[in-house]
DNA sequence: TTATTACATTGACAGTTTTCGATTTGGCGC
DNA sequence: GCGCCAAATCGAAAACTGTCAATGTAATAA
């Protein structure tokens, strides 16, 4: 479960729209927080929450340079999510769908 | 912006890890309500509003037989899900990147 | 040293999510 | 019809999220 738990957050920061979008705009490369927020209609403060949430899930690392931040994405979250996403989702030996019991004579013939 | 929204609600429903480990459950095929019920600590109405969830964003779909539900999951949403997930992560022309205007000295030289 | 700029943090608020127990709905067997 | 079972829906409580204005912090510029 804790795994889950581990992957599930970089999920639960791809939830918003406009943090996908910021994460879609980070794809060729690093920028500053700044730039970003020009982009977008929010205040400065919500997107300095954005890049919090972001960051605290690993998907975004962020580096100071004098008074900007640059944001960069974290190429191995990214490996290691779409890995958990696959494996989830397609049928795999040792499934915890194995655990299940049958419960109701129509159930799981052939799980 | 719409289609950021409409993909980004498949996370949101992976952003919880029950719903992910629900997700996993099926992943080598249908399974109804009862048995996913006895694999995890909740109430019988949580389950079904999970499961709720998971459908209206198209991640799994729900048959009806008798008094039972089969769930599965939806092949076509789960490959574009991939999809985005990997647009948005990688480099690419045409990248919403392009549009941001540089707004301080050091940053998006080569952007 | 004083002002400015870039960004983070705080505190507040409205809206959403998670969860439950209770109730309702619909199929099945008697 | 009547009761039983699987599942959905309702109503409510607690926790969390998204947002902003205001404030704090740290680096640079004058």
């Amino acid at each position: 479960m804790k795994s889950y738990t581990r992957h599930t957050r970089v999920f639960k920061a791809l939830s918003n729209p406009k943090r996908a979008m910021i994460v879609d705009m980070l794809s060729c490369g690093e920028l500053c927080a700044c730039m970003i927020l020009e982009k977008f209609e929010i205040s400065q403060s919500t997107l300095s929450h954005h890049m919090k949430l972001l960051c605290e899930c690993g998907l975004v690392k962020g580096r100071n340079e004098g008074k900007w931040t640059y944001y960069s994405l974290d190429a191995e979250i990214i490996r290691e999510t779409k890995q958990f996403f696959h494996t989830i989702t397609t049928a795999k030996e040792n499934c915890i769908c194995k655990d299940v019991a049958d419960c109701c004579e129509g159930c799981g013939q052939d799980q």
